[in-house]
Formats: structure tokens, C-alpha cells, sequence
DNA sequence: TCCTTGTTGAGAATGAGGTATCAATATCAT
DNA sequence: ATGATATTGATACCTCATTCTCAACAAGGA
């Protein structure tokens, strides 16, 4: 019988409170911070049932490990900037209704990925326009 | 001063005749029937020389780690099929040129990736119009 | 509260992709 | 053809992400 442990707790609040995918790694530090103590087999085990369980999706970046977002989100892609390595979900979607696969190919679904720099990265190069400062 | 080797021009050619990004594994299979006894040890150094030398650029799919594929093609997307695994390139780009990025962010580049069946793929569950068929 | 048993944390084990090592070989300027 | 040396192939090694192991712990029905 299934168990509401803290740490799988901790972790859904992780998902839900999180404003772009996340790494198992990301999911660590943030769930320790509700949970210290808290271990990565943990979070891989509960990423893997979190997916079993349809309330996660996988964010696939750059051939790097994929990240994990939740799956009720809308319909949307995402940024990844060259500069701090975060991945930034965009609204909408950014492709041309009108394209047509070539006969035969069957899409059940689609990514679309930017890559360049993000908005706070890009901040940092243009001190015309300056804004919260890190120390 | 560098060499012109056998390995080396038999790996260009594998690149030159592919109809699709390869990985270094599939350059492997296909250096060998140029010139055999070849080892993966060369094609991952032939592939960096390549990339160094912007010969050859990766094809990000789904977490694994990057194919690769010619430079010179024209700009294009992939289609990367469920069944036989196989990325397929497709003609022109399929994004919406009104879609706007937030404020901010800049890109310089992006992926399309279509997922789902690819036409020998759907070939095989339509026996209605059937195709080569396989021993 | 007690007890069963699902879950956890630490760390070992696994597995895959890619790189380093090095003696043997092949290239190419001479 | 010769010789200096860049390149190769086999394989050991490294680096990670992820899973496994197992004793200790904790959830929750009784």
C-alpha cells in the first residue's frame, strides 16, 4: 500500500512551485530546503513514478539528461540560454500552422527549442539598461 | 602538419553520402565497409576535427547524445521516428516567422523535432498499401 | 500504541559515452 | 626511398547519470 511520505511530499511542492523544468539535481536542492536530509535515490525514485503517474513530462535539452516539468502545463516550448544554461518556457506555440510533413510521416507530437541568450543574461550586457545587481 | 589518412577521407565520405545525422557508432559501421578495421577511437577524434572545423554540426534528439550531419545543408528540421528510431531530415523550416521571443531574449538559432511515425514506419501497419518488403 | 511493511539514505554498482595511452603504422616533405 | 612524426587501433580508463542494495526508519491500519 502506497505511503504519503514527506519526502515525496517535498517533492511534488518542488514541481508545483517550479517556474522551468528541472534537473534531478534541481529537484534535490529545492526539495532539501522543505526536507534536508533528503536523498537523490529519493528523487529518482519519485521522478519515476511522478512520470509513471502522468503528472510529469520529460524537457529534452541539448543531449544533456532531460529535465522534468508538470504535465499540465499548456502547450508550450522553451528557451535554452548559452550563457547561464537555464531552460525558460515560452507561451504558445511558435510553429507555422501551415506546415505539412511530408506523406507517410505521422506526428503525434513536436519540440521547439531557442537557444541564444535570455533576458537576464542579455541585461548584463547592455549596462544602459541596469537592473537588480548580483553582489 | 596534418595528414590526409584513409581513415580520415573514408570518414568524410560517409558524411558526404548521408541521408541523415548519423551517430559516431553508425559513422563507425559505415567507415568500416570503406575501410575496414577502422576503430571508434577515430571517429570520435575524425568527428571533433570535423566539428572544429565546422565540416559537420550535432543533431540534438531527445536526451541522447548528438548525431551528426553535414554543415552545408540548408536550413531544415528533423523528424525523428518512434518506431525505427531513425532521424529523418525534412525540407524547410516549419516555424511560425511571426512568432515574437519576450522581451529580452535573443536567439540565435533553434530545433525543430517532430515525433512520431515515419513513412516506412506506417508502411508496415497499412497493408493496404504495401511497399518493399523485408526478408 | 503496536506492528507490518513500504520507503528512505548512503553508498556501492552499473552502464554508456567519450577520452587517454602507447606501441605500431602510414603519410609525405625531403 | 628515407626518416620524422602525425595518426591509428586496441583497450584501459574516466566521468557522469542512474539504479541497486540493504539496514534503519516511518506511515498508517489495527
Amino acid at each position: 500500500m502506497k505511503r504519503n511520505t514527506q519526502q515525496r511530499m517535498a517533492i511534488e511542492t518542488v514541481f508545483e512551485k517550479a517556474d522551468h523544468p528541472l534537473s534531478p539535481h534541481d529537484v534535490l536542492e529545492r526539495a532539501k530546503l522543505i526536507h534536508p536530509g533528503m536523498g537523490i535515490a529519493t528523487v529518482y525514485r519519485a521522478i519515476r513514478s511522478l512520470l509513471d503517474e502522468n503528472q510529469i513530462v520529460p524537457v529534452e535539452v541539448s543531449g544533456r539528461p532531460p529535465l522534468y516539468e508538470r504535465a499540465d502545463l499548456e502547450h508550450h516550448h522553451h528557451f535554452h540560454c548559452e550563457t547561464c544554461g537555464e531552460v525558460t518556457p515560452l507561451g504558445g506555440c511558435s510553429l507555422n500552422a501551415n506546415y505539412k510533413l511530408p506523406s507517410g510521416f505521422d506526428s503525434v507530437s513536436h519540440e521547439v527549442l531557442f537557444r541564444g541568450t535570455c533576458a537576464g543574461c542579455s541585461d548584463q550586457r547592455k549596462p544602459s539598461s541596469p537592473r537588480k545587481k548580483r553582489s
